[in-house]
DNA sequence: GCCTATATGGCAGTCACTGTCATGAAGGAT
DNA sequence: ATCCTTCATGACAGTGACTGCCATATAGGC
């Protein structure tokens, strides 16, 4: 396989398989820790890829640049998203992303469990590091574009129905970014709150109404 | 200075200050010109300051990545952005975005003017170089924390009034990107159309409602 | 005309990232 | 068990973005 990010999830786990994802995994791990002691700036390939015990040139085969290795939890957020949306949906393109992401969030809940404390140390990276923000936006411009064909898939094409879609797809995910991050600040703070919740005030602050121009 | 984005607008243009942003415009209208000609990827730094006759090391001084020598007009936007961005606003954040991106927006019409064609050229660009597109939303990050602040400065601090204001912020910023994605397409069409007004039919599909939740 | 501030150039160095080739182990057949 | 294909890994050399440091020249203010 090429360098692109991580792609297939594991459907059918052979040994091979399972030994790529490990090897993911451990570098994934390694590059947080790294990034969290010393910054991300501060660290380089080299001191991940020695600690993570693998060649650099392993490393830019699994991600595409260093700040990619620590953002291997946001495969399996793209992976939930994608098993909550399905085809031929009748609803908005709105409304159908605002359920989507509702539902994935609600697995957030207020920061047990496990892939939501592992998106909690990435996101505080993120306050420190404008590289690994931007590496994030990245990711979210990849997503954006998939979700974009998915709803533009079915149904004739015109200018108007562009920006609709694109619009929908953009503002949801700036609600979930803005979710996340006040999710991230409150879990630090006194009165953790709950993703699902925090995304349904996001947004009804802007005023967006899953039901408008369906 | 530094080599941060090039940040005040020539208030009182002293003649080192003209040079200054003269070399600054010269070497972004050089970039703009060979990133057309071969691509931003098939382009290097060395390429650029050859032809801009400067050295690397100035080119840096002045720019802080090879991408941002292309965004220099999202300068201009800033600086439009600001000189419409009044303190002491008695609406809301989301309709005083809304109104002040209207304002700077219907500027660019139907892309006559200078400043247009020079961001039609950027965002042509932008369709073949993810670098240069994750340049631009860099920028929008930098834009976003600034109004972010701008809104926060007065009033007490809670947790839901950032919400909120993150949200006016980071959508009307997403109808602005979505707004000069359709805008570039329909002008390459037969059918050119004034920003502005696209930028109210974003607002809208989306059922972003200014007057909501002030 | 003098002094300071600052924009520039040159140079060496770090580090992210890539192309290429060789190797060794897994997967699927007989 | 054996052969053969596939593919993940490693080693190595190379490119190019970006930085720190020092020297120089020019504009601004006195």
């Amino acid at each position: 396989m090429t360098k692109d990010a991580p792609d297939a999830a594991p459907s059918r786990p052979n040994l091979r398989e399972r030994q790529k994802w490990r090897t993911r995994a451990d570098i994934s791990q390694v590059a947080l820790e790294l990034f969290e002691e010393r910054g991300v700036e501060h660290t380089t390939v080299d001191d991940i890829v020695d600690r993570a015990e693998v060649s650099p040139r392993t490393f830019f085969r699994h991600f595409a640049t260093k700040e990619d290795a620590a953002l291997l939890i946001h495969h399996d957020f793209d992976v939930a998203l994608r098993r909550h949306l399905h085809r031929g949906d009748r609803n908005s393109p709105l409304s159908t992303l605002c359920g989507v992401y509702s539902r994935v969030l609600a697995d957030y809940g207020r920061g047990e469990g496990e892939a939501a404390q592992q998106m909690l140390r990435v996101r505080a990276l993120m306050l420190n590091s404008p590289a690994l923000h931007t590496a994030g936006l990245r990711l979210d411009t990849r997503r954006a574009q998939e979700l974009l064909e998915h709803f533009l898939a079915e149904g004739e094409w015109t200018a108007h129905r562009e920006l609709q879609v694109r619009m929908a797809v953009e503002t949801t995910a700036a609600a979930v970014r803005v979710t996340l991050k006040i999710w991230n600040d409150l879990y630090n703070s006194a009165t953790p709150a709950d993703a699902a919740e925090l995304f349904d005030q996001a947004l009804n602050s802007a005023g967006i109404v899953p039901g408008a121009n369906g």
